[in-house]
DNA sequence: AACCTAGCACGAACATGTTCGTGAGGCTTC
DNA sequence: GAAGCCTCACGAACATGTTCGTGCTAGGTT
């Protein structure tokens, strides 16, 4: 978990002094203003210490290290991705909107996204998220197991194209990258890898969405198959 | 794409000098060896560097940086991941026990499960394991198209996982974590997160091959569902 | 033989995350 | 009031990845 199990909260010493008081929300604060304003590759430890007037090491009294600055700041992103009314579509749709929000918060940032992936968020704003899917999947059908199981899956996919986005230096090297693997898989060696020289182009067919919209689709077309080794009681 | 985009391969200077000839198999070799003897955490440039004699930017010419290092370490340890024989099982379980050998690397060097989620690996060991898959999924009449873009799911959920994994500084905290989220979860706001709350220690339950064998079996399903939202193809 | 160019080698430097250690202020106890 | 303890503040330091700039060597050209 995030600093939120430490017994008790920092005081701050600066309560008396010129400085204003040094808080977690404070700091949370000024991270969101860099952000803004500078950009994600700008919020660092050393970037917001100079922003509260004190040094990088004073953070650390109230932010664990800078996954849980990230994951605060991912949760404050997340506030306006909200569910569709049911009168907007198939459950299906709604769905598909809903983590079309998520991933465009993270494609927006995706240095967050990396975060995403390694810790387990839990701001209210991203159970808020995490409650509407479900509460999506219990409409469509899917069983409770499968939405609990699943949930993880659903925000897998995104949240590792937006780390994908976020090693690329520049989107000219993704296109590079691209382009280099669409000539690579050219000129696959036919005979040492048969399967993917057969499949050629559709390895990298498809724009995003299409894709995004696919792997959707199958993830949820899996969940609601019924069949021996749907998930069982574990004993 | 890595190094071997770049139009000739770099020539030593050391050819006659006394320290051997710095080449790109070299400095692979000599961060395996340090992997094997001291762990990943220790196979940095600088400790390569000494190991080689050298100064840390002096790999910089044959190596792009250490993503490019990890995509050759993980391509290394994957040279024993091959599939079975198809008299030992179902494509399914083939497909399972081949997804497994794969999370088991991840799982040994979790940190290197980053790169695998930040670049796409185009080493011949992963090539040759993407081949075994997509050959299997045929063999389950997963079609072409379906097998092409769910290649990407498939080796994605091992890898997030293992990324997981990596950031916990200790198996400690790890557990920690999920007491801590099962706690959370137990208390969750009914009012506010209804779905989660209903859903409980649903959302904690099961063990993690369990739930990743129920994964390979919703992707796999919804790969081999056939309607209308199945990919169709992109004018 | 002399000169020029390309590129390898690598020290220095920069940027960042994070930890360590010390000083000082506030609170509690005697 | 004094002493002791706890904890915040933060500079210094360490470790790492990566870039910059300079020196030097080898090969090619004249």
């Amino acid at each position: 978990m995030t600093s939120d199990d430490r017994p008790r909260a920092p005081v701050s010493r600066r309560e008396r002094p010129a400085k204003p008081a040094l808080t977690r929300q404070g700091i949370i604060d000024a991270a969101l203003m860099i952000l803004r304003d500078e950009g994600l590759s700008k919020v660092t430890m050393r970037r917001i210490a100079t922003a509260l007037d004190t040094g990088p090491a004073s953070l650390y009294v109230y932010i664990r290290d800078t996954e849980d600055l990230h994951a605060q700041i991912l949760d404050t992103l997340l506030a306006p991705v909200t569910a569709a009314a049911p009168g907007a579509g198939s459950w299906r749709d709604r769905l598909k909107a809903l983590l079309t929000g998520y991933r465009d918060v993270l494609f927006a940032h995706p240095e967050i996204a990396r975060m995403a992936l390694s810790t387990q968020p839990s701001g209210p704003n991203y159970l808020a998220l995490g409650d509407a899917i479900v509460g999506l999947l219990n409409e469509g059908g899917v069983p409770d197991r499968a939405a609990a199981w699943g949930l993880d899956l659903l925000l897998l996919y995104p949240t590792a194209i937006a780390v994908e986005l976020s090693s690329q230096k520049s989107a000219t090297r993704k296109t590079e990258d691209l382009t280099a693997l669409a000539a690579q898989i050219a000129t696959v060696d036919a005979a040492r890898f048969p399967h993917l020289a057969r499949l050629g182009d559709e390895l990298v067919s498809g724009a995003g969405p299409d894709r995004a919209d696919w792997a959707l689709d199958v993830l949820l077309d899996g969940m609601l198959t019924a069949g021996p080794h749907t998930p069982r009681k574990v004993s």
